[in-house]
DNA sequence: TTCATTTCTTTACAATTGTTAACGCACGAC
DNA sequence: GTCGTGCGTTAACAATTGTAAAGAAATGAA
């Protein structure tokens, strides 16, 4: 149950055995369905997740339409994370794709590790950074790229999403409508 | 020439004299002119800044073009923040677009106030948090906004800055040509 | 100052994308 | 099985953006 995340874990940063146990204790296992929300606009998020098993997706809604954010996949951490690090309500909804296994820890439960584990600050910082780099990363493909490079370079990356996720969801996350993302899949096959 | 710096991590993590102390012997003082490469595309970025005075600007080069991928302002920490955190090189070049006054420290640098300043990690933390929100929300623009839309709210929050830099720079920072971004300064001077 | 360069705008045309609607298809609910 | 819903593609047209080129204004260097 632990063992997709304490690999992660060990990528960042080496824990003792007890801290390990430590942070292990913080976290809860929880199994949800299909289509739940995990955090929702216009409230604030208080818990992160870790995604053991199934797919999570971030949206923003605008004129009632869902606009995907990002989809978070296996052994990452997932949150509505503007919302979840102010403490404040967001207009990000975070809602499993899958039916899900999910590893908690609230907000309060991690600024108590945060006071008792030195260590879990390096943890946080190194995962901020990540984040952050990763953002940057797709960022920079919105003023480098065309829809059709973005597109490309979704499917390398994430091509068994295809399969996974419904079309006009990867759609609005790579910035285009599904009409046009249609086309452009159509142009590519040739 | 501390001040700003210190207010700016006074919001973040409130230090003790010490550590402030401790803090501000790790930087040194440099002031760089116009057009200044602060760390280049290939290299290893081995430096942060944070500037006191002027604009920095970072950029890719796709096509022999300068691509904006974001412009620090004063009392911001800057860095081509991929090479840096992950010290191998990287597409990003920071250049300087005024003379500038800077707060520089090292890579090697800063791992030793980590290793010997434990409130380092969460001021480190806090600032990569910080850092990473901001990129989800200009990425959030792209997905939700319309160019006409997200000039728009480059002007509302950094209006000034149409004033102290090349359009050209703003345009390719807001995923559009020059030729798009006259069209829409038009239209909306209406 | 003078000259060269950069910057910003404008125009005309090509290419791409958005919008709306229609169609076939797969899937789940009942 | 049948029905309804959601999904992906295609079409046609409107709107927007990109491209290339030209010119005026501002800027910077000699």
């Amino acid at each position: 149950m632990f063992s997709g995340f304490h690999q992660y874990i060990s990528q960042v940063v080496s824990f003792t055995d007890k801290e390990k146990e430590q942070l292990e204790s913080a976290f809860s296992f929880r199994q949800v369905p299909k289509k739940f929300k995990l955090a929702e606009e216009g409230k604030v998020a208080r818990e992160l997740f870790f995604i053991v098993r199934g797919l999570v997706r971030l949206y923003y809604t605008k004129d009632g339409q869902e606009i995907t954010g990002f989809i978070f996949r296996e052994n990452l951490f997932a949150a509505g994370y503007d919302s979840f690090l102010r403490q404040a309500s967001g207009i990000q909804t975070l809602e499993t794709m899958e039916d899900c296994d999910l590893l908690v820890i609230s907000y309060q439960q991690m600024q108590d590790l945060y006071a008792t584990m030195p260590r879990m600050q390096e943890l946080g910082r190194k995962i901020a950074e990540q984040r952050f780099i990763n953002a940057q990363m797709i960022l920079s493909s919105f003023v480098l790229d065309t829809p059709e490079e973005r597109y490309r370079r979704f499917e390398a990356q994430h091509g068994d999403l295809l399969l996974r996720v419904p079309h006009h969801m990867i759609a609005s996350f790579l910035g285009m409508t599904p009409v046009s993302m249609s086309r452009i899949r159509k142009r590519l096959a040739k």
